[in-house]
RNA sequence: GGCGCGUUCAUCUAGCGGCUAGGAUACCGCCCUCUCAAGGCGGGUACACGGGUUCGAUUCCCGUACGCGCUACCA
């Protein structure tokens, strides 16, 4: 049976890397009908969010990501946050410094600093000089019982080769000088993430850690410890990074990171979800736009590339539009009411839906609907300078003037009436009908560009179509 | 610096010894057209480099270069 889970870390918001290794292991889970976990790896104290785990839920919600077993719907491996069982990972650290596997240390970060200091002055790498390594039992006891703080190391082997095989990478080998004698369990009595991890993966009987690339070089000190408690070591499976287009790890500073971000830009969740599972990831020579069902019916570990993916915005865009293309517009209608009412607007839900028809094709996230297409709601407020320049001439505000009365005197405002008008206008004066097309695109949109004039006035309305003219006469 | 991982168009990728190296996004033309978008048609751009192995390498092996990750009592 595939268990598999996501761990992150309560620090804030939920990183679109983040989503993407939550997404593998749950089609990873669900292709072959295994189970996936939610645990909450919340051990450092000092990086805890208030609010980041609910957060998470609601994001993970969002995105259609669901849990088998997790804090809100505990199995029987629990609990499945970290801080909650802190005296289980005391008590696995002190079976290994029974065991000698593992060993008390005294130093103080000040003299750690100092080592690192001194070592990288003079080129050596820098690792803990594993200055209490030796220290005797008695003078361990005696310095425990005088109070004094320590944290517990792992003692790695000497002269070892330690060795596993990722599932995407193959075989990985590290000579075990160059892994430090990491710490286990700090000062104030919480596991580092590597403890908690090998405990709570073999407790809760994972069979696939699939996580992101940068945990590729401390899996050498996961395989100690699974081999120091005698445990099997699940398999590993690492996830190619997401880039920055500069190719650096993918970061805030350059740009939006923040899942939420994505979701308050007007992105819709099987978009993203969509896109970010083939960043590292394909299934298929020729298809790009897969439903859930589909990644997880196409989703194999085998396929999983190693090489880092930039994350190319252009790119969501278009895979966002293309589902603004595919939804119904009433579904549309449910993603686009909550932001009309937000600005203030006072329209009809059948407004909305036919402003929705005519900008669907256009809009390339949600947002676009009322903001790309405010001229919807409210008179516009400037003009675009170049359609101006290039449509607002003397002439043109002479014609619409002429027809303006015919616009207030139609007694049916819909589209056709309203072609009939200005083409009729246009044969008369011998002009393109364009001539006329595009001022009043100004005078009523302030825009150069969008839905078809006549469908757009009809939506706009007589009223608010005309005055708009009028005014427009007057300012521009 | 050390260790590890990686490298096909600008970007995401297909390719698992023999292809005119395919698709998508972006870009550029043309068509359609009241503009934009969509759609249709067309276009340019890629196997990092050097050695092997082989009848034959994008594909296998070894180097080099470059990039990235890790190198905390953070995850």
């Amino acid at each position: 049976m595939v268990r598999v889970r996501f761990a992150p870390s309560p620090t804030g918001f939920v990183h679109v890397g983040s989503l993407r290794t939550a997404l593998y292991n749950f089609l990873f889970a669900r292709h072959h009908g295994g189970v996936n976990i939610l645990r909450i790896e919340d051990t450092d104290r000092t990086r805890y969010v208030e609010g980041a785990v609910e957060n998470l839920l609601s994001t993970m919600k969002w995105a259609g990501i669901t849990f088998d077993e997790g804090p809100q719907n505990p199995g029987k491996f629990g609990p499945y946050v970290q801080s909650e069982k802190t005296e289980e990972y005391r008590t696995r650290a002190a079976e290994l410094v029974a065991k000698e596997k593992a060993y008390p240390c005294f130093c103080t970060s000040e003299r750690l600093a100092l080592v690192r200091e001194s070592q990288q002055a003079s080129g050596i790498p820098p690792m803990y000089d594993r200055h209490c390594r030796n220290l005797s039992k008695e003078e361990v006891e005696k310095r425990i019982n005088a109070g004094e703080a320590h944290v517990i190391r792992l003692r790695v082997p000497i002269g070892e080769i330690v060795r596993f095989t990722d599932e995407v990478r193959g075989d990985i080998e590290f000579d075990s000088r160059t892994i430090d004698d990491q710490v286990l369990l700090k000062s104030d009595g919480y596991p580092t993430y590597h403890l908690a991890n090998v405990i709570d993966d073999h407790a809760m009987e994972i069979t696939h850690v699939i996580r992101g690339e940068e945990w590729v070089s401390s899996t050498p000190k996961h395989v100690l410890l699974y081999q120091a408690f005698g445990w099997t070591p699940p398999k590993f499976a690492h996830l190619p990074l997401l880039l920055n287009a500069d190719k650096s790890k993918l970061s805030k500073r350059q740009g939006d990171v923040a899942v939420e971000d994505y979701k308050d830009k007007g992105y819709l969740p099987d978009a993203l979800v969509n896109f970010v599972a083939l960043l590292g990831w394909n299934p298929s020579a020729f298809e790009e736009i897969f439903t859930m069902e589909d990644l997880i019916k196409g989703f194999e570990l085998e396929r999983v590339n190693k090489g880092g993916a930039v994350f190319n915005k252009e790119k969501l865009d278009w895979m966002n539009s293309e589902y603004i293309r595919k939804y119904s517009p009433e579904k549309l209608l449910e993603l686009v009411k909550p932001l009309v009412e937000k600005k203030g607007y006072e329209v009809s839900d059948d407004y909305i839906l036919a402003v929705i028809k005519l900008m669907q094709e256009r809009a390339r996230t949600i947002n676009d609907f009322v903001d790309f297409a405010s001229y919807f709601f409210e008179r516009p407020t400037d003009y675009e300078e170049k359609y101006k320049l290039k449509h607002w001439t003397p002439e043109a505000k002479e014609r619409l003037k002429e027809v303006l009365p015919e616009f207030q005197a139609l007694d049916n405002w819909t589209h056709d009436a309203l072609e009939a008008v200005i083409r009729t206008y246009a044969e008369k004066n011998a002009i393109s009908a364009g001539k006329l097309i595009h001022p009043i695109r100004l005078a009523v949109t302030g825009r150069g560009m969008g839905p078809g004039l006549f469908e757009l006035l009809e939506v706009i309305g007589q009223n608010e179509s005309t005055s708009r003219m009028a005014h427009s006469l007057e300012v521009l």
